[in-house]
Parts: structure tokens; C-alpha cells; sequence
DNA sequence: ACGAAAATTGACCAAATGGTCAGGTTTTGA
DNA sequence: TCAAAACCTGACCATTTGGTCAATTTTCGT
């Protein structure tokens, strides 16, 4: 209320896409996604309150309403988000390239993604922990069918003696756990290096951790330090 | 209310155990316990309703408030039962003991554990997520002073050149990431295996992938099949 | 400038929720 | 046997929650 009302009457102003046609739903209803993603994570499905989710976005509760209709509703746009940068970071796995730096590449990404989007992260694992009650089909199909399109590629490797052969699903979910940790128990992490924040270094750290687990656990070399 | 109303009037029955002193307080409140680690685990500390813990304890809600109090108390009984387990399981990691045979039981003890508990497991993922709120004194002090002691274990093997030296913390981070995967998100597994349930199979296969990881990332040989 | 479309929001519900309590029944120990 | 302690629970309550709505203001295309 109070930081809407930044005197602003004319339109020519300094300003510039301030004008686009549909920047007031545009710009609000991003407001509230990103407050929504933030409350969710924190708070879980139940837990989310439309008031708090409202407040956290600085608008009244009926605003919220109005743009997405029910909480539901709101949570479904939350994960549709989420879910579309699941699968889009798979890409690297692909037969042409090489196994140990397809693999590290992917696990320093993920570990880049749990650092900047953590709370993505956390919407996704209490979706995950109350038995996907909203993401069932994605994971029974589009999930299920790129883990097999990457499964064929690993199958690949092994085959031309590039890499010791290993269940995909288990190697897959391996990193998963591992990376998406740092995102989902950062308080755990958090109390066990003894700092209130992770740093840019824990971070590193943990990648290189688990790339080289990986990497080896595929009987593959691992060099340290391309982050 | 039916099930409670098994005809079972005069106290010379065949029963024996049934006329212990506490035995109701004692029977109620592991009942309570139990309903309400599965509602926690399953819909996160605010989505659960006492009456849910309730009905699926087979007491009325009113029960569950004389024995417990608040919601608060009982979610705090639960944790306590949980955070119970954490601690114990990692005595196996000792400074004796063979480096590759320690990490190994431990990686599938934990697995046992999210196949045998994963409601706890769940439970306790839900309090990592949410910041750990009731869980601060128990990261920072009991779980942190353990893993420094089991870091000075393996501290102690690396310089003996029993394995390469890790990171003990992101070490850890990884194992219990990768092995609570399995408990907390067992609808992602279940959909890329395909199976409606995870067989003994699959846990199987999943401890001997991350004791594979685990111990080459450690410089360790690694014999599969000791499960 | 002007009317239609979009956006805003205070006030209001019905349902759900955590919690209480008085009055009753059962268990227990002596 | 009997009184105290433990146990039980239907009925009740204040608060919170998701959601609605009608009245009003702002934005937009022309």
C-alpha cells in the first residue's frame, strides 16, 4: 500500500516497460508466485495460508483470489514452474559426449540449482513426501520417460567400455538426494559446518564430494577443481 | 469405538499382560504415538489435525488431549522418538573397525531403516525442510558432536592410509541424503522403477550402489553382496 | 475524452481446527 | 469393599481458514 503509492502520475516519466499492456497481472501475479514458492516451501501444502502468502507479497488476500481463484489452484502454477526446470537440466546427458564430464557437470548444476533456488526445492520435496499428490503424471511419465531416454545413454557408455555399468534409477537418484540435500536440510548442513549460512565454498565442496563419489562409483577418473 | 468393545468383562481370561498397572496409559499413548507419526509424516506439522491423529489412533480427539495436551507435546513426543534412532545408529563407526566393512554396514543399516521406519523418516525430513523449529538444540549440539567424533575416526584412518581423506560432514551429507531418499521420496522411486511398492530387491540393489559410491569415493575396495 | 474491461479490496461467510471441561465410568491399591 | 486416582468423552467454544461478493477505482483501446 504504502510503496504502490510512489507518486508516479504522468506517464512520461523516466520509466519505460512501466507501460506494457498487461504489466499489472503480469507483474502481480509474479509477486504472489514468488511469495506463494516461499510459503509453500516453508510451511508445506496444509501448513500455506492464502493470508500469509498475501502478506508476503504485499498485496490483500482477495487480490490473491482474484488471480489465481483457490489456493489449489495457486499451488498447481507454484509446481508447474518447478517442474519445468526439473527436466530441463538433463540436457548434458547426452551420447555424444563424455561420461565424466556429462555426470560432474550435471552434479555441479544441480548443486548451482539447490543453491539459488532452494525454496523450489523444498515445494518440490513436501510434494514428494506427501506421496505426489499433484505430480503423479509427471513422474509416471514425463519424469519416468527421460530417466530411460538417459538410461539408454548410460547403457551406451558401459557398453563401449566408457564407464563401469550401473542401475540408472539408483545412480539418478543418488544425485538427486545428494544435491537436492543441501537445498532441503540447509539447517542440518547449516548446524554441522557450524556457520548460520552455507557458503559459496561449502557449496563447491559438497559438489566436488559427491561428483568424485560418483564419478569413481562409475569407475571413472575424477580431477578435482573444474567448477 | 466398536473395535474398543470386544466383550472382555471379567479379568480371569487368557490373557496375561493385560493387567499391568499402567497398561492402559502405556497401550493409549503408543497408539496415539504411532497415528500420529503417520499423519506428521504425511501432511507436515501444521497440516495435521489432532482429529485425524486421533481417528486414526481409534480414540476420541478428547483422548488425545488428556494424554498428550497440545498438539505442540505430541509432535514433540514423535520427534523425540525419531531423533532417538538418528543417534544410535552410528556407533558402528569406530576407530578399530575396517574403514570399507564400518561405511558399508552403516549404508545399509540406514537403508533397513528407511524401509523398515520411513514415516520417521519422513517426520524428520518435514522438520528439516520447515528450518528445523523444534530440532535447533539437537542439530547444534548432540548431531553436531557426534559427527565431529566420527570425524576424528575417520580422520584417524586417513592418516593411518586406511582410505583418502574426505570431508567427514559433505561424507556423511551424502550417505544420509542418499539413503533417507529412499523413505521420503519413495513415490519418485516407485514411479521410475515402475513398481507400485519397492520390493526387498530394490533396497537391495539402491545400498550396494551408494556403498559402491561411497566407498571408491573414499579410495576403498568395494566387494558387492555382504548385504 | 469516454465507455468497457481489468483490477482492487473491505466486509463477510461457513467450515474446520486446537483446545476445554464437566460429569461420568473404570482401575487401582489398601 | 471402597475411596481415590486414572481414564473417558460428548458437547462446547474461540479462532483461523479458504473463499465470495459487491461496490469502487484504475487502466486501456479508440
Amino acid at each position: 500500500m504504502s510503496e504502490t503509492a510512489v507518486k508516479e502520475k504522468g506517464p512520461g516519466n523516466g520509466g519505460k516497460e512501466e507501460t506494457a499492456p498487461g504489466h499489472i497481472r503480469t507483474r502481480n501475479r509474479a509477486l504472489i508466485l514468488s511469495a506463494a514458492e516461499e510459503v509453500f516451501a516453508k510451511q508445506g501444502y496444509r501448513g500455506a495460508t492464502t493470508a500469509a502468502i498475501a502478506e508476503k507479497a504485499g498485496l490483500p488476500k482477495a487480490n490473491v483470489h482474484y488471480y489465481f481463484g483457490t489456493k489449489e489452484a495457486l499451488y498447481h502454477a507454484v509446481l508447474e514452474d518447478i517442474l519445468g526446470l526439473w527436466l530441463g537440466e538433463l540436457d548434458r546427458i547426452t551420447e555424444g559426449g563424455d561420461p565424466a564430464t556429462a555426470l560432474g557437470d550435471y552434479i555441479r548444476a544441480k548443486i548451482r540449482h539447490s543453491r539459488e533456488r532452494p525454496l523450489a526445492s523444498k515445494v518440490y520435496a513436501n510434494e514428494m513426501i506427501r506421496g505426489a499428490p499433484h505430480t503423479e503424471s509427471f513422474l509416471k511419465n514425463e519424469l519416468r520417460k527421460l530417466v530411460k531416454e538417459k538410461a539408454a545413454v548410460l547403457d551406451a557408455w558401459a557398453a563401449a567400455g566408457k564407464m563401469d555399468p550401473v542401475d540408472p534409477v539408483h545412480l539418478f537418484s543418488v544425485i538427486w538426494a545428494a544435491t537436492q540435500h543441501y537445498a532441503d536440510f540447509d539447517v542440518q548442513v547449516e548446524a554441522l559446518v557450524g556457520r548460520r549460512q552455507l557458503a559459496a565454498r561449502d557449496y563447491d565442496e559438497a559438489a566436488e564430494t559427491i561428483v568424485r563419489m560418483v564419478l569413481k562409483g562409475c569407475g571413472l577418473r575424477y580431477e578435482k577443481g573444474e567448477a
